[in-house]
RNA sequence: GGAGAGGUGGCAGAGUGGUCUAUCGUACCUGACUCGAAAUCAGGCGUGCCCGCAAGGGUACCGUGGGUUCGAAUCCCACCCUCUCCGCCA
């Protein structure tokens, strides 16, 4: 959520985002319903003030006398009137909430202009992307592939999307997990295993409620729902507390399941582990001071880029346009690894400085210990890594023309062996 | 799942219909005393929202949401959470 006080007080600022991130949206309406419930809120806190001046005279009075019982008569009227405006108020809160929370993060001024993803900046590609492509072929091709990824026997006790992973596939996705939890602790952030069934208020906190995009599963009869992404606990750690001013920046990073429905993506890319109902994650997290988390967000990518150029993995690193950044984002730059089978760009990361706005909504703030007043924290978050995509490269860049899959240097401590093996 | 107790400010803990603008304590901040500190004394000390250039004013918040009443921390209803005991369970 944005700050209301910005929008008031500099509705040409809000107005630019807007258009920067195209989106189509009536900004006078917005602030009319802030007017309207404002004149609102004041015409009733008259009312109340009333109230509560009646309420000491009577306290003086006998009770019972006539001066009391008049007393009663008239402020009978008051009561009445306060009660039927409070309701008019109410609805105009809920209006007034609802028309605050479409108005979208204001980009960062580096952000460059665009409206698709062709108008992202590349910023920096690491590795020989013709060396690895020789003998590739999409993952999903490789002899034996489904002996280690069961998708068919996924589908029969699940679903589509859920596969089971065997042998040296399983022992993959454990090694991957655990590098990149060993990865993140070695670079400061603290390891948290978090619950991945959170409550309705955790995930409206994130904006993930109301499911406009059909994203979660949701349980019965709890109304629990399965986490997306470990950015939905972890970022309700602090939900409605105010944190050590000196404890900035808390770092953290999670292993976890994400569940995502992904309705309405059915066609899109979803052959092989690129897009899944269930996938292992690790997410990095940062609260930090306002003033540092410029600073912070580079420090964040570069702890994401250090774990693909472990793995000898070729990225690159686009910095997101206008238009394609997502609505909460202030700045957000992608990680995509080269998938050598299908020759295309994977996103595995996506490293974002949130600013204050989900901190504004979640309620996340520190004292500031000059002036004494508690602030919004700023809050940043990026995968590090996502599993599967990164799993897909790694099968295709580096088969061997024996049908084998070598395993990258760093990774073999966790792998346990040098070779992944279909057989 | 069953029975009982409870949820009040950073912590602790009073308040059972009307000066509650929430007592007292403690922690914390400032000042006095002191060479300095402790102790003591005096003062200050929650959060949100609205109005205001500001000084300041107004209003809300006692787990959450409803209700009763001229008036609710206090009474009624529903829900959530915590603790104790019993049952079940890896």
């Amino acid at each position: 959520m944005l700050d209301p006080r910005l929008l008031r007080e500099s509705p040409d600022t809000v107005r630019a985002a807007i258009a920067k991130k195209h989106l189509d949206l009536d900004l006078d309406a917005v602030l009319a319903i802030d007017t309207a419930w404002r004149t609102q809120l004041a015409e009733v806190e008259q009312l109340r003030s009333k109230q509560k001046a009646a309420n000491n005279e009577m306290v003086a009075l006998r009770k019972g006398s006539p001066e009391f019982l008049a007393k009663v008569q008239e402020m009978k009227a008051v009561s009445a009137e306060v009660k039927a405006r409070e309701e008019g108020l109410k609805g105009l809160e809920e209006k007034w909430q609802q028309a605050m929370l479409t108005l979208p993060n204001i980009p960062h001024a580096t952000v460059p202009a665009g409206r698709t993803p062709e108008d992202n900046q590349i910023c920096a590609t690491q590795g020989d992307v013709a060396a690895v492509s020789a003998l590739a072929v999409p993952h999903w091709e490789i002899p034996g592939f489904e002996r280690l990824f069961d998708f068919a026997r996924g589908a029969k006790v699940t679903g589509a999307g859920f596969p089971f992973y065997v042998g040296d596939g399983a022992r993959l996705v454990r090694a991957l997990v655990q590098f990149f939890l060993h990865e993140g602790v070695a670079a400061g952030y603290t390891e948290v295993n978090p619950p991945i069934l959170v409550n309705a208020a955790s995930a409206t906190a994130v904006g993930q409620l109301p499911d406009k995009e059909g994203m979660m599963y949701e349980t019965t009869p709890d109304h629990l729902y399965a986490v997306p992404t470990a950015e939905t606990p972890l970022t309700n750690f602090f939900r409605d507390e105010i944190v050590d001013e000196a404890s900035l920046p808390v770092c953290r990073c999670a292993y976890t399941p994400c569940f995502r429905r992904e309705a309405g993506s059915y066609g899109k890319d979803v052959r092989g582990l690129n897009r899944l109902h269930q996938f292992d994650k690790v997410e990095l997290l940062k609260w930090v001071h306002p003033s540092q988390s410029y600073a912070e967000l580079e420090k964040l990518r570069l702890d994401a880029e250090r774990l693909l150029q472990k793995l000898e993995l070729p990225y690159h690193v686009l910095l997101m346009c206008g238009g394609d950044m997502g609505f909460a984002q202030a700045k957000k730059d992608d990680l995509e690894v080269w998938a050598a089978g299908p020759k295309r760009w994977l996103e595995v990361s996506s490293c974002s400085n949130f600013e204050a706005f989900q901190a504004r909504r979640a309620q996340i703030r520190f004292r500031n210990t000059a002036t004494g007043k508690p602030e919004l924290v700023h809050t940043l978050n990026g995968s590090g890594l996502a599993v599967p995509r990164v799993l897909a490269a790694l099968l295709e860049n580096n088969l061997q023309a024996d049908g084998r899959v070598k395993i990258p240097a760093a990774l073999v401590p966790y792998f346990g062996k040098e070779y992944l093996s279909f057989q």
